[in-house]
DNA sequence: TTATTTCATTGAAACGTTTCAATAATATGT
DNA sequence: ACATATTATTGAAACGTTTCAATGAAATAA
């Protein structure tokens, strides 16, 4: 390995002259400089960063920590980070993982966005106590060095509710996402007391469970309407648009019409909504500016003169289209 | 900064100690090795993964350097390089890039796992020279310490001309993607060759220039139709689907059909091609296996008891659909 | 000329680990 | 009892940087 001795030597400085020229000081006088510099490159000395982020106690890194890196939906919201991040002169990694949290443990990043389900609340407390400022985009917390970020999910879904009755419907369906999710979870309950502040009963067979994928969701509702018949209600929300493009194909597979005999809402508004056919109504979620949100939110608290949390909010919106 | 010395000292024995205790040295007797891991949870000691680099040389991470986080083509491709990735006992961890690639050259990595046209050849040879194992899944290059992985795409595309053909098309226009795209002027490579073998000629007209999104497939087809009216061909290849997706739309929006007056042929099979309307005859790429067999190159190269390359190919197989 | 200031360079310590070689303590064989 | 082997612990060096404090050289002031 080619290091900063090997270049000194090659330069005949000393090594601390050497580091001083790579990174620029300004002490350094202009052709010891480009002595070095050229000697740098001629032997192919690279720094190596673990030995540096030991000295200087800092990487430059931000992590971003997922669950999994499937589904469209989070593409966008890392560009948004990505976008902050890299203005403010730090690299992105992202790092998807469901049990230990080595690069957030080890020290591998300076600050932390998380969307993580797999992560304790306790394990990130712990964390944050020693002062690694994190983001948190799934859940509440309340801790010195947490900011969270949340999505108005609860909001939303009132909105869809709202827009379904106004459409004359009474009786709502609702197709839930895997229960890890905190922003489905929060989505289902602005659904249930949305309909409760209407008075409009919902019971607990209307409830269908997926798992956010396209499939899950053709497969809860075909199931569904196979074993109801007759009897399935007149509209459904669903806590995100995969979903419903897997319940809409399978409604449609039944020689059901969308969304005359069963109108289909969905959450998120990702690209193909508004494509496919019947375009899908939907929940519009800023996506690229939460991500974007979140990471302001963290270079924030890094700032040395941080002073308590003035959090921008994330606001929705519905897009009426044709299924719904 | 909780140390190893301050765990050592809580513990009441000297550093190196602590450390055997912590890494699980079968020479410590176990009441040291357990005086030392309570004294380590009560003042909640973390390993610094940086210096245990700096000593150890080495980082056990892996690196996937992509040029973007955008398309859902790659998340599969993830999902299979970061099951072998764990397997092995290593992390993950992703990271796009468009000019500087810090995370590359600064040493964070173990191997590397590339698809990313913003880096020189010379750039990933110089890395090479320095002993550190790469993939390439987007080039050809011959050089020790790099291995490739490449999809059959000429194949693919000769494999869609001659299904096209077959079904009587004689005029085939080709939708490409953006030039940067090594897979993508492969695409287009196969599929001028299996036109030429075939006798057909393809004049620079049917040539059509998009960036792999639908929205940019939507516009190149709809300026094609408007300007050439009546003189179109009666099928199209795409080099993916979602460009395909894109052709389809602007095609239904002229109102002609689906594959009478236009057939079309995607390229990938990515989820929702076999779900769209019409569905989607396209050209299957296994995404999964293909990041499955470049984790596990990659693995062989890191073996100190590597010989040479065994390449095993990935294949490519057509799925016949409603809209081709 | 000598004292003083300025500028460029360098030696050495430090960051938090791991691990070799040395020591201390105990057990074993005679 | 002694020498020897075995086991557990430790001191110190090393990894590749950065940066403080010290040094040396040149320039300015007296």
């Amino acid at each position: 390995m080619v290091t900063l001795k090997d270049v000194a030597k090659r330069a005949g400085v000393s090594v601390s002259t050497a580091s001083y020229s790579i990174n620029g000081s300004s002490l350094i006088t202009k052709e010891t400089k480009q002595k070095v510099l050229l000697a740098a490159k001629e032997i192919g000395y690279r720094t190596n960063g673990p030995a540096k982020n030991l000295k200087e106690k800092k990487t430059n890194i931000i992590g971003l920590f997922l669950s999994g890196f499937t589904g469209p939906f989070f593409t966008d919201m890392m560009e948004g980070i990505q976008d902050v991040v890299i203005q403010n002169g730090y690299e992105l990694m992202v790092y998807a993982s469901d049990d230990n949290h080595r690069l957030l443990v080890e020290r591998y990043v300076d600050g932390a966005i998380i969307l993580n389900h797999h992560m304790e609340d306790s394990f990130l407390k712990a964390i944050a106590d020693e002062k690694l400022p994190c983001v948190v985009l799934d859940r509440e917390i309340k801790t010195p060095f947490i900011n969270h970020v949340l999505l108005p999910n609860e909001q939303g879904s009132a909105m869809a509710v709202r827009y379904l009755l106004e459409k004359g419907h009474n009786r709502i369906g609702y197709m839930a996402g895997s229960r890890e999710s905190y922003d489905g979870e929060m989505r289902l309950k602005g659904f249930k007391t949305e309909m409760k502040k209407y008075n409009r009963s919902f019971s607990r067979k209307d409830l269908l469970r997926a798992d956010f994928t396209e499939s899950s969701g053709y497969l809860a509702m075909s199931q569904y309407i196979e074993k109801r018949t007759q009897d399935v209600p007149t509209a459904f929300i669903c806590a995100n648009d995969e979903m419903a493009m897997g319940a809409i194909r399978a409604i449609k597979e039944k020689n059901l019409k969308i969304p005359d005999d069963i109108a289909i809402v969905g959450f998120d508004d990702i690209y193909v909504s508004k494509h496919f056919s019947p375009s899908i109504t939907t929940i519009k979620v800023p996506r690229k500016e939460w991500g974007t949100i979140a990471a302001q939110s963290l270079f924030k608290m890094m700032d040395s003169t941080y002073d308590a949390e003035t959090m921008e909010a994330v606001s929705v919106e519905l897009m009426s289209r044709t299924s719904g």
